[in-house]
DNA sequence: GCAAATATTGCACACTATGCAAGGTTTAGT
DNA sequence: ACTAAACCTTGCATAGTGTGCAATATTTGC
C-alpha cells in the first residue's frame, strides 16, 4: 500500500475536488452547481474534474472508507459471540467515518435529494456488503444467513448517521449503540416463538 | 381510487412508455438509447416524454407496487407471532410482483448497471421501508426495533428478486422462502448468546 | 355545444459527459 | 544531468439530457 509520489498527488487532488465540490453544493445544492464552477474552484480545467470522476455525484460521495482485509479475517477466524464481534467491527467503520463527520454531514444532504448520488453510494455499499457477506459465508457455512447478517451490518452504518444526523446531541458512537440496541432487539423479536 | 378517463389513459401511457423503455434497453442497455429514440417508440415527442418521467431511468424503474393500507393494519394490529405475519406481507408483496416478472426481469439487468436507476429504486424503497417501520413502531413500540424489522421486510424483497433472477429454476415465491430462512437465521444467530 | 381544464408539442437554451489530439510534467535508467 | 517512456492536463468538437415557455390540440363538465 505504499504510493508513488504521483500517485499520492493524485489521491489528494481526488480528495480536494470531493471537499470543494461538497462545499460549493452546501448553500446551493449540487444539482445548483455546474462541474465548470466545481473544476474551476478547484483549480483544475473541466476536462480534468471528469479525469478524476465520471461525474459530479461520483465527486461528492468520494470513495468511501472500506472494511481491511484484517477485519474480514476477523470475522471469519473469529469464535466468540458472533453478535459481539460484529459489533467490534461496526465500532471500528465507525471510527472511521467520525474522522470525517463535515464530509458526513454534506454528503448527508446531498443524498436526500439527489438520486444518482444515492445510487453511486448504493453501489459501494453493495460492494461492503458482499465482501462481509462472504467472511460471514466462511464463518457460518450459509449463504443466505450471511447475507442477511451483512444486510443488517451495512444497514446499521447507515442508520447510525442517519440517526446521528438527526439528533444534534448523539455522538456517532453512541447513535451506533443505539440503532444495534434496535438491530438486536429486532433478533430476539423474529427469534422468539412469541409475540413479546 | 377511482380514477377519471383522464388519468387511466394517462397512466396506460406511463405504463407503455415503461415497456418501451425496457424493452429499447434490453439489446442495446440503457445507456445507448436515447430519449429520442423511447420516445417515438412509444408514440410520443420528446418533450411529452419527459411530462411523463423526469428522466430515462424513472422511466425504466416506473412505479414500483406499493404495500396497501390493509397490510399495514395487519401488521399494526395483528397478534399472532410477529414472525409470521411479516412473512405473509411478504408473500402478497411478492404475489404483486410475481404479475410483472418480465418487467422485473428487465429492470434488474438495468439496476446491475445503471448507478441512477439505482438511486431511484432506493427511494422508493426506503419510502416503503419508512411506512412498514411506522406500521411496526405502533405494534412493537419501539423506533429503533421497528426500523431494523422494516428493514429485514424491504431487503427480503430485494433478496428475493436477486436469487430468483440468478437462480433460474426458483420461482419468485420459492425464493422469498429461501431468503426468509436467511433472515430467520440469522437473526437466530443474533440472538443466541452462543455462536451456534 | 362551449368554456375551462388539461395535454401535447416545438423551440431555444444551459448543462453534462466523451473522444481525440496537442502539449506539458514526472519518472526511472543511464 | 539527460533522455525516452509513461502519464497528466487541457481545449475543442460534439452527442445527448432536461427545462421553461408559449402555441396548439384535446377532453371534460356543465
Amino acid at each position: 500500500m505504499t504510493l508513488s509520489l504521483r500517485q499520492k498527488r493524485r489521491q489528494e487532488t481526488a480528495f480536494h475536488i470531493q471537499r470543494t465540490t461538497l462545499e460549493l453544493s452546501e448553500d446551493k445544492g449540487l444539482e445548483n452547481v455546474t462541474t465548470e464552477e466545481i473544476a474551476s474552484a478547484s483549480g483544475v480545467s473541466t476536462r480534468t474534474f471528469f479525469n478524476y470522476y465520471p461525474n459530479k455525484e461520483a465527486a461528492a460521495v468520494g470513495h468511501p472508507p472500506k472494511f481491511t482485509e484484517e477485519q474480514k479475517d476477523a470475522l471469519r477466524n473469529g469464535s466468540g459471540p458472533l453478535a459481539a464481534e460484529i459489533k467490534q467491527l461496526l465500532d471500528q467503520h465507525i471510527a472511521k467515518l467520525s474522522a470525517r463527520e463535515d464530509i458526513l454531514r454534506m454528503l448527508g444532504n446531498i443524498l436526500k435529494s439527489n438520486e444518482k448520488a444515492r445510487g453511486i453510494l448504493e453501489g459501494y455499499l453493495a460492494e461492503e456488503r458482499r465482501d462481509i457477506s462472504n467472511a460471514l459465508f466462511d464463518r457460518v457455512g450459509n449463504r443466505q444467513i450471511a447475507a442477511a447478517l451483512a444486510i443488517n451490518v451495512s444497514s446499521a452504518i447507515g442508520g447510525a448517521i442517519m440517526l446521528w444526523e438527526h439528533e444534534k446531541e448523539l455522538s456517532l458512537h453512541a447513535a451506533l449503540d443505539v440503532i444495534w440496541e434496535g438491530t438486536m432487539g429486532a433478533s430476539r423479536l423474529l427469534a422468539s416463538p412469541v409475540d413479546q
